[in-house]
DNA sequence: GGTCGAAGCTAATAGGCTTAGCTTAATGGC
DNA sequence: GCCATTAAGCTAAGCCTATTAGCTTCGACC
């Protein structure tokens, strides 16, 4: 019988993929290991356990999300980058709605890569807000109330919180309108 | 051996105590049944079972902040409303870190309890909205944009997310200023 | 070609949910 | 006050997931 030839790398690859077609909370080992063709516990030669593999896979997916924020942000500034930028956040957890949660997952102090990667998202937001003359301590907030909006829209969404035949579209659209417009007022507070 | 004299109400009530105590996902039969004094098999004559006891909860705790954001909007109006409204939603959170997840679960079309909670809760909110002459389709959106705000900012503060020292009461006091700052300028776009 | 580390396995334990079927406490009618 | 009925509670058993221990064997490298 050959190997399946695994690597930690592989093993948290395939975990993302899995959590994408049967949601977060449904990545189990048991799946992971069916699907990679190996018995269970053949798993922990790579992986710690279940809560190493959430956490892996909360670097690989908050590392995915800053590359998709940086390249929106490329190029725009203002409104533009803005709507760019949250636009393409929604995108990401429409497009992994699995991945999408791990992102939210607290970085761990401990693992540097995590750390950038989560910087890194950040760091996109705060170039927007630059944009908008928002520095410093007043910065902090608003990317906290960027954050907040979006993520929560996206999470509300995805739990059907949202009933009323309304098209959602565009009532994100408005969304961001009015983070425009506090933006542009956030100085004069 | 007298009985222990469980009934639905009882349980639902006693889980979401547990809930609080140990964080939603931790809410466990097990335990549950535990800290009633009876063996967990016995749970399944008030509930039919774990789904059933969160779909209870939620109902329970939807109803709850419905009344939190009620009060908080009695005899308040604009901006006045709009604050007292989302520090209310904020302080329920905190004070029920184990219920306020369950809030979220999407009603339950079949249930009417439910669904009064539901619609009482964004009724607050579509109150305040009317405040800044906000109605109709726009209403909706607006109405999602608070949702999606203060349900995201909750979120993220209890996972977490906010790792920087600056003082998370102050930014979320300018995010309601930036959602003031938002609703005020709603029609004119 | 032999050695050795790591990749994979089976077996066993522990905890969680669920169903089946039994026992018995309480309640209401006579 | 006694008995029948209902439902509250129990034990036992089965399934799924995670985890650990200890064994086997592939395959890479000298």
């Amino acid at each position: 019988m050959p190997r399946a030839g695994l690597t930690p790398v592989t093993v948290v690859r395939e975990a993302a993929v899995l959590a994408d077609e049967v949601g977060h909370d449904r990545l189990t080992l048991a799946a992971l290991a069916g699907r990679l063709g190996v018995a269970l516990p053949s798993l922990y030669k790579h992986v710690r356990g279940v809560d190493a593999l959430h956490q892996k896979l909360a670097v690989l997916a908050t590392a995915e999300i800053a590359d998709v924020l940086t390249s929106a942000a490329a190029g725009r500034a203002g409104g533009d980058a803005l709507r760019a930028v949250a636009v393409a956040y929604r995108g990401y957890a429409h497009r992994h709605p699995g991945r999408y949660p791990a992102t939210q997952r607290a970085p761990d102090p401990t693992d540097p890569e995590h750390l950038a990667a989560a910087e890194r998202a950040v760091g996109a937001i705060v170039a927007i807000l630059r944009g908008y003359g928002v520095q410093g301590d007043a910065a902090v907030d608003a990317t906290r109330m960027f954050r907040a909006t979006v993520h929560g829209f996206v999470t509300l969404e995805a739990a059907g919180g949202f009933g009323l035949p309304r098209d959602v579209d565009r009532s994100f659209d408005r969304m961001i309108d009015g983070l425009d417009v506090a933006y542009r007022g956030w100085g004069s507070r």
